[in-house]
DNA sequence: CTGCCACTTCAAGTCAACTTGAGGTCAAGC
DNA sequence: GCTTGACCTCAAGTTGACTTGAAGTGGCAG
């Protein structure tokens, strides 16, 4: 099980093989080769795959992503650049807790307006300091 | 400083007025009337839209977040929604520290190929297992 | 050796979220 | 009362991330 179809790939990705051939196209990920006209990759586009529907689901383009791990799955990027991308992922984790925060607030706030509880206009300040940034 | 102009919104809140335009359009936000022909909003109008930005860049699509808070303000979902939104926000959360910690990971690690280190691979099987999920 | 079927290419289509452009309106300042 | 400029509408264009369609290819089971 050492080289996989472009078909197994998609098998244990979930991802679409239209997907994956898009992401070969763009550079995202790099086939080891080919049994025919069929795409093959080697068993770490798996997890290499894994990463980029993370990063994607976080919220980051697929140029962003690319800018973070290779094709290759090797990263040769200066630390600070990494560093960076990793305190921009954690502004994001606490925007995100605010977002989260404001929604259970919601759920549970007994006010009659949210706008008149103290505790959310708190947290709509965070909000608008975020947006602003 | 009641009523803002939808120039003014725009101004406060770093969006642009096509934008917001768009949001009305879609009925995402809601103008509180108009003078002349122009578009006027109450002062809640910023908050909204700093909710909005949140909501998008957390990754989050238009409808999305539509479905979290209403265009006047006010939240009629159910709690268990809520609460619901909220917990898928908290797997967000884990899923960008994962993202975060292959990051500092990789900048810091001193093993020749990061597939060989114990710990990076440990954060690859949890990419793994929520790219699945 | 034949047929099948998962793959291939390449072009075009789709969807979300806007932006841009053309032509029009109107409140405010001079 | 006329100009100005920020707004208006409506249609069309743009970008990112894919998907779909048509026409072709090639390894493998029978």
């Amino acid at each position: 099980m050492e080289i996989l179809d472009i078909g197994d790939v998609a098998e244990r990705t979930g991802v679409a093989v239209s997907t994956l051939r898009y992401y070969d196209e763009i550079g995202l990920i790099a086939s080891v080769g080919r049994r025919g006209l069929r795409r093959q990759f080697g068993p770490e586009a798996v997890w290499q795959i894994a990463l980029i529907a993370l990063g994607k689901k976080a919220g980051f383009s697929l140029d962003e992503i690319a800018g973070m791990f290779r094709a290759d799955g090797t990263v040769d990027l200066p630390r600070p650049v990494l560093h960076g991308r990793a305190d921009e992922i954690d502004r994001q984790i606490r925007d995100l807790m605010v977002l989260r925060d404001a929604l259970r607030h919601v759920a549970e706030c007994p006010a009659p307006s949210h706008l008149e509880c103290p505790r959310f206009r708190k947290l709509l300040r965070v909000a608008g300091r975020r947006g602003k940034a």
